[in-house]
DNA sequence: CATTAATAATGAGCCTGACTCAGGTGACTA
DNA sequence: TAGTCACCTGAGTCAGGCTCATTATTAATG
């Protein structure tokens, strides 16, 4: 059976992304080795290199898995029907959690973006995660409720950057996670509300974040099969 | 001449940190070679070794040194005597400027913070540059300009995450330096205001920027000899 | 089923590049 | 001139990422 074949085919790359995860995050990028990443993912050495050019894109591999999974279980902590403020602090928790229980492969990620030679590269699966944000806002923004006059990307890094750092400070502290981060952040946010409230306007852009959400899903599958 | 000789000695170091920076930063970390750092500083290779035990601390070196000098260029850009929104704002545009000028290293200091097994590591200058921004936010809260319901370590965090977002962002899109990040973030640090202005307080700890800054200079000069 | 073709997996060995160390060089002193 | 010391050198070592000739496995064919 040729689905046999192919099934078998993908359970080896799965076990070799696991098995490189695991590696990488206990021993870092250097102190990582080919060798033990495919003894635990039980294949030679030399078969790493059937399935990933070298170790840099291994990383990338590894990395984008793990974004992707991040995005899923983004969306999974919406309530789809929540409002803006709603989401984004939804959002807030799922990504300030995310970012102090995986720290080490968080830290990672700007490994995978480097390469030799160019400056500045982006994994496509962190900027799909960036979006689910973005798309929020959006649909702030086509409700009304934030104001359109900074721009969108301007407000992401503010939601992005803040909380990338808390993190950090938080790890570093060795201290668990700090909801009043979120309140503050969201408490700064509101400086992003329409002065004028229009409060309920919400008949004609109401499917704007089911749409946004729609399309990053079907992204999702597209390059997932 | 012992001084001669000494100044021979400091001037080889110096030589070689300039030369490993220029390399580590056209190259990344891996593209640097090792033999090509020592070919610029004009000494041999092992040479290196006698000042530095290995690659990784050579790296720390570069980035510890860039990391100084961005704290004296802070410490300078700052009008002495100006009010507190107005060091904010020009440490955010000197931040903001350095940041894109200096992307390559900036990129690069992650990569110093790496150590085989510890999770998280601090470089003892970027932690004195971080003061900077504490010691004018401190001051802000002594001269009851700000609230000081907000942890000073989240304020900042906020200003640094939001900064070093944009600037990687204004760098990625080919874009040059963005005033209108600093105005909108600038704007979005009125929420930290006192509801209750006390203007004009400011007597009692109008020295305490002062005092913040010479201990974090002494510190500098203190560590340099 | 046997045979062949095609595909996948293996791991011994190659090669690059960080790092070492046995020896050299020159400044200073007696 | 010889001895001491501090500093420098670069050929050689070796770890570890990666290659590729060989072997194993599966699919296709008569």
């Amino acid at each position: 059976m040729s689905t046999t074949q192919r099934q078998r085919l993908e359970a080896r790359e799965e076990s070799l992304l696991v098995a490189a995860t695991a590696v990488f995050a206990e021993s870092g990028v250097d102190g990582a080795r080919m060798a033990e990443i495919a003894r635990r993912a039980d294949i030679a050495e030399g078969t790493i290199y059937l399935y990933h050019k070298n170790k840099q894109e291994l990383l990338e591999a590894v990395v984008d898995r793990f974004w992707r999974e991040l995005t899923r279980g983004a969306l999974a902590a919406l309530s789809p029907h929540g409002s803006v403020t709603q989401q984004l602090k939804e959002l807030a928790n799922y990504h300030l959690h995310s970012l102090i229980d995986d720290f080490k492969i968080v830290e990672i990620t700007s490994r995978a973006r480097e390469r030799q030679g160019e400056t500045g590269r982006q994994l496509p699966q962190i900027r799909e995660y960036v979006r689910v944000f973005d798309a929020i806002l959006e649909r702030g923004i086509g409700l009304k409720e934030f104001d359109a006059s900074t721009p969108v990307w301007q407000m992401r890094d503010v939601f992005y950057g803040t909380l990338e750092h808390s993190a950090r400070t938080l790890v570093l502290r060795n201290q668990a996670f700090d909801a009043s981060v979120i309140d503050n952040l969201l408490l700064l946010f509101e400086r992003f509300r329409e002065t004028t409230p229009g409060v309920e306007g919400q008949t004609k852009t109401e499917t704007s974040i089911m749409d946004a959400l729609a399309r990053i899903e079907s992204h999702l599958t597209k390059q997932n099969s």
